[in-house]
DNA sequence: GGGCTCGTAGTCAAGTTTGACTACAGAGCT
DNA sequence: AGCTCTGTAGTCAAACTTGACTACGAGCCC
């Protein structure tokens, strides 16, 4: 399922009403294309079938303004909001969601209040541990972990890639418990299409105090 | 495409025959399941579409020993070797390969020459490191990365798992220098199937001098 | 000796993803 | 006028993935 219909339903939320183009444009805008498998056909397919589902509701336009077939608007149903809010989690919380369910729910985790990102985060580490532990065990067995050989090497991979998610969430978690971003009822939101000033000092691009390397 | 086609073709290749429950078998007990797509119907899958394109060729064979319908057999082809062989260098080189090709091609490199290893490694480095500073700039325009707000956390991600893909990598490329494994033309070659003894210093589960945390 | 489970071997439909393609309007050039 | 280029909006076939399902033999258990 990958990150495709969080990134919709979310685009579509923020819209209110959108229609393919739109919500296809907005992804771009995000770079979403970049690091999630958000393509033209999996958008549209996507919207259709969410909306097959009972999670969007659709609306038939007329052929529109500007050139093109005719356009079909979505607006997101209540059972479209308890997935989305449930994928965000996920998300955050479940390293099995995948990166790109990561990197989306990233951009819409301050529709969720604080202490709950929080909270979620910490379940993302915990669960990070789990994997780590479940990943030791297995592949290290009675006869001992020589026997392996170069194929210890994918062992160390995993390893080596949750002990880095693990690190790089609690970053996160210490840049948000200090007060970084403006989540759910604190003050105007963020709005993901460019908010026009606004300075936050959390804002990264630049290093963090504590980020790795 | 993903990482299934390497491990088939390779799972193959190191049986010299084999039908489609071996392969399964196999791929299992690499623990394949785990951290890539290595579901029976997609590893079925994978065995009849190579068939077609002529990666592999096929053999209809008696309704076997131990019940079931009847198997089919698979030898790779010349065109199938040169198919994993790229499939193999791609995982190993191209981070845009995916974290499961490159855990299929580790279980594979040994298939390489310890020099072209090394080759393939440095090259994904230098891989990443362009696509860092790609990231970098592209989320870096003129205005400055402060009105980025909550959107620079994914930013911030790729940028730490690109640097963290850079380390891990650097560790790999200096135990191959230090002379861990057995590579292609370097005497009696590691079976992927339990090799029986062979101790080997270099195997992992135990932390390496120099690994991450 | 009837039924149960386990291991062997694979199929199938439904859903997803991909990349190439269609179709139209308006802008700009010659 | 005629032509191409760009932007808008979306479709389509082919491939891939998933999870549930079929079918059959052998061992075992009471």
């Amino acid at each position: 399922m990958s990150a495709i219909r969080l990134l919709v339903l979310g685009a579509v939320r923020q819209h209110g009403r959108a229609h393919g183009y739109q919500i296809r444009n907005d992804l771009e805008y995000w770079g979403a294309h970049e690091w999630s498998n958000a393509k033209p056909g999996s958008i549209y397919h996507a919207l259709k079938q969410m909306a097959k589902q009972g999670l969007l509701h659709a609306y038939e336009t007329a052929p529109s303004t500007a050139g093109g077939p005719p356009r079909t608007e979505y607006e997101i149903t209540e059972r479209g909001t308890e997935e989305f809010l449930a994928l965000l989690r996920a998300g955050l919380a479940s390293p099995d969601a995948g990166p790109d369910s990561l990197a989306g729910a990233l951009g819409f985790m301050v529709e969720l209040e604080r202490a709950e990102v929080l909270e979620l985060l910490a379940e993302r580490v915990a669960a990070l541990r789990r994997w780590r532990d479940a990943v030791t065990e297995y592949y290290t067995p009675a006869e001992g972990p020589e026997r392996l050989g170069h194929i210890g090497e994918i062992m160390n991979l995993w390893v080596h890639s949750a002990d880095t998610g693990a690190e790089w969430t609690r970053g996160l978690v210490r840049r948000v418990e200090e007060g970084a971003y403006t989540f759910a009822g604190e003050g105007e939101p963020f709005v993901g299409v460019l908010p026009e000033g606004e300075e936050n000092p959390y804002a990264t691009g630049v290093r963090h105090p504590g980020d790795a390397r």
